[in-house]
DNA sequence: CTTGTTTTGACAACATGTTGACATAATGAG
DNA sequence: CTCATTATGTCAACATGTTGTCAAAACAAG
């Protein structure tokens, strides 16, 4: 359990991240051009959608792992697009709520539907379990990151 | 193996990475911060290290998967750091060559013991073989866009 | 209610990646 | 050798993330 050869692999599995993230939001990129979206977008829709109901930006922020700043600029873009619409919230006078536009909602779940056989596509030749035990790894890996 | 239940697994495998590349690059800058050295240029200072031999921006534009314009910005400021020098390369006027400066040794080789300990921290918990699938499949995945 | 703290939006500066365009140097085909 | 193509450096625009700062709104004590 403490083999001293653990670290290298570690050090290999942390530059394939990286190099995976990159061809990740390449093909995410990719995927999204019809519908003019990029993954940093695409990530917003995804937010929102899993919320259920709308949310103020600080909330999609914390749900995503980035700063407020970053999803605002996102997020008035994708406005700016018709992906989303703005309404008042009741609750606090700065703080808009975000909802997905009908456009929004039509987008997403045409880019779920397409995602979704990509993914299936992507893990021919990979075992369930190798796939859940990466799952695994790579959780317990950013935990320890977030403490 | 052609479990229909592998592509949202699949999905999580991909969102996980996404997180876990920002926080490793967030580790990273935080290790290198003693040395004046981000995760971006850590890794152009391993290329070089990597390749044992001076190198031209484009050379290690592709041993590092990015495009020679990001390599080259890196690079300047490297070298305005005095962690890299240039030198005249015989067979081409135009594409200089650049090498590690004292400086840029010793960083690395600081950085490298650094984060060896940090790998082998990372991984308690983790046995080895877990860690050799989770490597395996990413290299999959990696290669499956790469043609 | 008043006061001090936290949350939020807005703005700016920076780091890191991309693409596109351009001129020049190197190379290869004929 | 000449000419077309490729490789390289340079510059600019953009996308996406960060941090820092500021003022206004919300909130929590007292």
């Amino acid at each position: 359990m403490n083999d001293p050869q653990k670290g290298p692999v570690f050090t290999d599995i942390v530059l394939e991240v990286f190099k995976l993230g990159g061809l990740l939001v390449s093909e995410g990129d990719h995927m999204g051009e019809e519908y003019g979206i990029t993954s940093a977008r695409w990530k917003v829709l995804g937010a929102l959608s899993l919320a259920g109901k709308p949310q103020t930006v600080p909330q999609i922020a914390r749900s995503m792992g980035l700063t407020r700043q970053a999803v605002q600029r996102l997020v008035d873009a994708m406005r700016e697009d018709e992906l989303l619409c703005f309404q008042n919230n009741p609750d606090h006078k700065r703080a808009k709520l975000i909802c997905l536009s009908a456009l929004g909602e039509t987008v997403f779940s045409k880019l779920s539907e397409k995602q979704s056989g990509w993914a299936m596509e992507c893990s021919t030749g990979i075992t369930k379990a190798e796939l859940e035990t990466t799952l695994s790894v790579l959780k317990r890996i950013s935990e320890s990151f977030e403490r």
